[in-house]
DNA sequence: AGTGCCAATTCCGCGGCTAC
DNA sequence: GTAGCCGCGGAATTGGCACT
C-alpha cells in the first residue's frame, strides 16, 4: 500500500496558497514536475521531494505526518458537485477533494458518441455503476456489453476497460470507485 | 496573464557485461 | 576486484496547449 504523495503534496501546497509554478520556482524544479507528482504520474526520489518541500518550507517528517482534516460536510446540493470531466463526458464528483477519502462517487454523463478512448483505462481499485438513462457500451478485457437503464457493471479497475455512449441520447450513470483512483 | 496539464525530449542512475 | 562501456527505464525539463 503506497502513500498518496501526490494528493498530500497538492493538499499542502493549496494550504500554503501556492500555485504549482510558484512552488516550482521556490524549490528549483519545474512546474511540470510538481504537476506530475501531484497527479501521481511520477514517483519523486527522496531528494527531489525534499527539495520541493524546502520551497514550502516543510520537512519530510512533517510531510508524512500530516493528516487531512476530514470534511464535516455530509450533504451536497446538485449544484455543489465538482466537475472533474470535460468536453463530451461529464463527471460530477461528490466532494471537491478526495484526499484522505476511501471512496469516489460520480454522476457521469456521456454525450452521444462520446468515448473514454481507444486506449483502455487501467488503474488500481475497483469500480461499479448503474446506468440511469441512455445506452452505454462497456468493454472490460475482451468482453463487451451494451447496458441500458437499470443495468449495472462492477469490476476490478486493473482490468482494461472502456466506456462509450451509443445511440442518439446522452447516457447517465451513477458510479463508485474505491480507492478513489479514477 | 495565470494556471494546470500533456507530449516529446533530455538527463541520469543503475545493472549487466566484458576486459584487464 | 574494478574500470570502462552500453542499454534501459524512470526522473526531470522543455515547450506548448487549453482553460478561466
Amino acid at each position: 500500500m503506497s502513500v498518496d504523495i501526490g494528493g498530500r503534496l497538492r493538499f499542502i501546497r493549496a494550504r500554503h496558497k501556492l500555485s504549482q509554478r510558484e512552488l516550482a520556482k521556490r524549490s528549483g524544479v519545474t512546474n511540470s514536475t510538481i504537476s506530475l507528482i501531484e497527479s501521481n504520474q511520477m514517483n519523486p526520489s527522496v531528494g527531489a521531494l525534499k527539495r520541493i518541500l524546502d520551497g514550502i518550507p516543510m520537512g519530510l517528517a512533517e510531510f508524512f505526518a500530516i493528516e487531512p482534516e476530514r470534511p464535516r460536510k455530509a450533504f451536497y446540493r446538485a449544484d455543489e458537485l465538482t466537475e472533474i470531466g470535460k468536453k463530451p463526458i461529464s463527471y460530477l464528483q461528490i466532494g471537491d477533494s478526495l484526499f484522505g477519502r476511501a471512496l469516489q462517487i460520480l454522476k457521469e454523463r456521456y454525450e452521444p458518441g462520446s468515448d473514454t478512448g481507444r486506449v483502455p483505462l487501467v488503474h488500481e481499485g475497483e469500480e461499479g455503476g448503474i446506468v440511469v438513462s441512455g445506452r452505454l457500451e462497456v468493454t472490460v478485457d475482451d468482453e463487451r456489453r451494451v447496458l441500458n437503464a437499470g443495468d449495472a457493471y462492477y469490476f476490478e479497475s486493473r482490468r482494461p476497460h472502456r466506456f462509450r455512449c451509443i445511440g442518439a441520447k446522452p447516457c447517465e450513470v451513477i458510479s463508485a470507485c474505491t480507492p478513489p483512483t479514477f
